[in-house]
DNA sequence: TTGATATGCGTATTATTTACACAAATATAA
DNA sequence: TTATATTTGTGTAAATAATACGCATATCAA
């Protein structure tokens, strides 16, 4: 095989969630077939590099960005010619980041960066649009057994905050009351001695996701899940 | 990035199952730096193949199988040394079969293929040894929230197979009366005309999985899940 | 005929989830 | 200053699901 012709990328899905709103992180391309068509952030790998370290370097290129939670999302390698160039293999990842951390900074490759309502993606370029579709669902189960929703607030947040990111991206009802309940009995949250900033209503405590105690309880066999009826 | 030097590779991890004892396939390379050592059965993609076609063929050319459920594990690449002859990425698929319905053959590539009990693996080429843990884990877990046990089994089984299935991957406990009960109320499998062969005991009435019947209901909202408790 | 073994059901108990109501703290409009 | 709207914070009863069991039945082997 010393005739393969196949280059590897990776790709970046990176999720952002503020007022009500999940974003998609997207970038103009600046150069190739696709100049000026938004897509994902990613590019190729390179000979010596690790995958997930590829990701990280194009996520700081070509948008100035650090994520709080990255994986491994699936590689596409099915379409022979979801590039139109040559054969591509993408690694694609999933990451969670807080939009108001990071001012984007359209950097070297990148023409320009922004963040798009889910509800409201320009066409992209190559396969992308199928590749969010599959981050999104990833997302909608993780969030359910998972405790990934604290990696898209800011570190402090109100429950009602929580509550909202639960309800909109799983299109869901809840329990205001039993939803707070379920969280605290998983002992998993620390409140803080803050409120909130003043708005309508009463002012309400901020809460702060304790990962050390997460990772205790996981490891004794505790299993978070959040499961939401239609 | 002309400069790619970089080959793709898949892997494939198959599971079989028979009298309580949980093997996976390996074969013995007949070629390379890792002449007649075991390794995963997989190989490089060619330029012009899908990847899950590239397992495909792997699997029938070195072993001569054909399996009840492939999907795509991992990819391998934040090791740049993980082959040591130049860098290699690997798509892991995680696979299942049922051991009887085949017999091996070592063809083409493979010098011999086996199935060996998961406990007792040999020393393996590459980094096998910790990819078939992920995809051990990824076993275990599905197996929980999706019906995926009946692919380890024969077109129509027994309760007791399924239970004794279920106890000795997830190695765990189960009520048998409480888990015949649980099963029975997702309707999603049948039960045939059939008896169970004789053997010690009251015979048994033989089951079979409706695949038809859960994907129904999996479209409508439900939701497979046997939740064991240590 | 008896004992051993495995299947097939049913029911009481316990734990978990769901549904639902009202008081408290603040901002704003009257 | 008072009334109104808005959001937070807590408790409890009812419904549902999970768990722990007991016992009769069908077969083989002694």
């Amino acid at each position: 095989m010393d005739t393969q012709k196949i280059k590897i990328a990776v790709d970046a899905i990176v999720f952002g969630y503020r007022n009500n709103c999940l974003y998609v992180l997207l970038i103009k391309q600046k150069y190739g077939p696709l100049k000026n068509t938004w897509v994902l952030p990613g590019g190729f790998v390179k000979s010596d590099e690790a995958l997930s370290d590829a990701v990280k370097r194009e996520l700081k290129e070509e948008a100035g960005i650090e994520v709080n939670y990255l994986e491994q999302l699936y590689t596409f390698g099915d379409d022979i010619h979801r590039d139109p160039r040559f054969r591509v293999v993408s690694v694609a990842y999933f990451a969670l980041a807080d939009p108001a951390k990071f001012d984007l900074r359209a950097d070297t490759d990148a023409e320009d960066a922004q963040w798009f309502p889910l509800s409201d993606i320009p066409k992209l370029g190559y396969d992308h649009a199928s590749i969010i579709q599959v981050a999104h669902q990833r997302l909608k189960s993780k969030l359910s057994y998972q405790p990934i929703g604290f990696d898209l607030l800011e570190k402090e947040f109100l429950f009602s905050e929580l509550e909202n990111l639960y309800c909109t991206i799983l299109e869901s009802d809840i329990d205001r009351r039993n939803f707070r309940k379920k969280i605290l009995s998983f002992g998993i949250v620390d409140e803080t001695a803050k409120m909130s900033a003043q708005s309508a209503g009463r002012p309400g405590k901020l809460f702060r996701f304790n990962k050390k105690k997460y990772n205790a309880l996981e490891r004794n066999g505790f299993h978070f899940e959040i499961n939401l009826r239609k």
